[in-house]
DNA sequence: TATAATCATTTAAACGTTTAAGTGAAACGT
DNA sequence: ACGTTTCACTTAAACGTTTAAATGATTATA
């Protein structure tokens, strides 16, 4: 292998004909250095291409700047983009700032946390994002019992007390909903996920609050929670579909666009239109979303937004600030 | 901040009354140490929960055990999810391997190779990934010039001798032709790439040369390139559509999925259904595919061994053994 | 002019490991 | 019984930085 041979400060002190601490002085501007000096100092390393080994400063430092971040495998059919698009926003502010992501992946049917607690004992991340949580979310009780720099893509229990991002889901539901009403839509049908996922329950939430609001009791019948697979979903919309004229929706509110999809296609196979005949709205703005035909109306999530507030709140975190 | 009070083979040491090298021989295997002492010291390990730090190790071994990843930044509209499913499964593979995966972004409009030579001369990667190549890469070409060790997914110049693994883009659309060609179709259409791109290169070869093999000559007319967005697609499509009836085509392949759908809506556009009046093969077999109405005919990448022979190969290359 | 302050630089310790070389005791061979 | 080998462990150097403390020279102050 051709391993480069790496130069050190040593060397760039050597041709500079300086000590090394003088060559570190110049590198970190923290102390009075002739003029002279310093341009021979960096013309020496610059002549020898030199760059400070990360490694050392970090154990001299003690920090990595990593941060973690675990992928989650979801199977192709429960197919989520926004955990990509969130992942690269953060790795873009991330590096802005100079740390780096470092991704991790979960086997599939094992524990979360022994992985984590071997990246933060052995040193390799200073901090972790976390995404996905639930209520009683294992992650997050251990890291906050470890006193670990982390924050939270997500929500968990009310009372922890953690850093976390999260996009107002039961805001974002108002307006789609508001905006059914509008349009004079008085029957809406839900997609909902399972009961236990939060951002599911405060998407939820937000359905019934708006609804409530406009004078309607939603009928239970209008309800229906999936496992998040568009053939789920699917069946889910035909049973909406199948009931009743005067029960019927006339709208079908999706809490995401993989269930989005799935209401239309069954749309399409009850021999309507999908927004002539049944209106529909999903959640995440996916990028086919704007393929369909007709195209999915959708709600957009602030994806970069959340990176960014995510990466620059861990920092804090990470620098021993308060937030 | 709650930094972790970070316990360090020292401390194992104390408690274990033995030296450090001793502490270190255990945790390494790698000399006679009696079995009571052995004892001894992983009991007192196990109590204080010590992992030994990754940085002072990389330090002494002069590795980092973090492969680079550089993340593109693509457009929404020319969206394409491989890299992503590439991505999750090179970090997989790695972690299995005791590697992780740094990942990088590159501002839009920067030069990539600085970032990279950053992370190689700093020494926080031992070997790169990199995908989405073309002919005269420029970081290809640093990559070889530097002998650092790294893997490509995908190809770049013929005469450059280096570790790349590639799906086989000519022998699938040789596939897909065939196959339109026994439910004898002969007027197939092509939406292709941009000239300059590799893969889009190698797919063209394989329909030319099916094509040809079957004795028919394609008309230039069927074949048009694209800006591998769904937009152009589109256009491109109603152009073949457009074409006089004995030109026109009764099938297109489209090189990838996303121009495949641009493919399907503009089929729809023209009053036609997709599949029963034209049909319509894509590559990649996105998660989206598969919803679409109809569900679009695709070609699968395997992208899971793709990423799991470049991490071995990478792997070979960094341990400086011959592939 | 002696003394204090400032400046430019060096020395040396520290971060947490690994590992070659060293050491003393026990076991072995003759 | 004496030298040699083996065993179980320790000492110390090294990896490449940063930085507090020391040092010597120059400049400012009284």
């Amino acid at each position: 292998m051709a391993r480069i041979p790496s130069v050190t400060i040593k060397d760039v002190a050597r041709r500079a004909s300086v000590s090394i601490a003088t060559v570190s002085y110049v590198f970190n501007e923290s102390a009075s250095i002739s003029e002279a000096t310093r341009a021979r100092v960096l013309a020496a390393a610059k002549e020898l291409d030199y760059r400070p080994s990360a490694i050392a400063r970090g154990l001299r430092a003690q920090e990595s700047r990593f941060i973690g971040y675990s992928w989650h495998r979801l199977p192709p059919d429960r197919w989520n983009p926004i955990m990509e698009r969130f992942l690269y926003n953060v790795a873009e502010a991330a590096d802005a700032q100079g740390y780096h992501i470092l991704t991790f992946t979960s086997p599939p049917d094992s524990e979360p946390w022994p992985l984590y607690e071997e990246l933060m004992l052995t040193g390799q991340v200073d901090g972790f994002i976390v995404s996905d949580t639930n209520r009683d979310d294992e992650r997050v009780r251990h890291l906050l019992d470890s006193g670990f720099p982390f924050v939270d893509f997500g929500r968990a229990n009310e009372e922890w007390d953690f850093a976390y991002v999260d996009v107002d889901g039961a805001e974002g539901v108002r307006q789609a909903v508001e905006h059914l009403l509008a349009l004079g839509h008085r029957r809406i049908g839900l997609i909902a996920w399972s009961e236990v996922s939060l951002p599911g329950y405060y998407r939820h939430q937000g359905y019934v609050a708006t609804l409530q609001a406009a004078g309607i009791s939603p009928d239970p019948a209008w309800i229906i929670h999936t496992e998040h697979t568009e053939p789920s979903s699917r069946q889910a919309a035909h049973a909406l579909l199948n009931l009743p004229p005067d029960r019927r929706p006339t709208a079908i509110m999706a809490l995401s666009d993989l269930t989005a999809i799935g209401a239309m296609n069954a749309i399409y196979e009850t021999g309507l239109q999908p927004g002539r005949d049944v209106a529909v709205i999903g959640f995440d703005d996916v990028p086919a979303a704007q393929y369909l035909r007709p195209p999915l109306t959708t709600l957009h999530q602030p994806i970069a937004e959340v990176g960014e507030r995510v990466v620059n709140m861990l920092l804090q975190l990470i620098r021993g600030e308060e937030l």
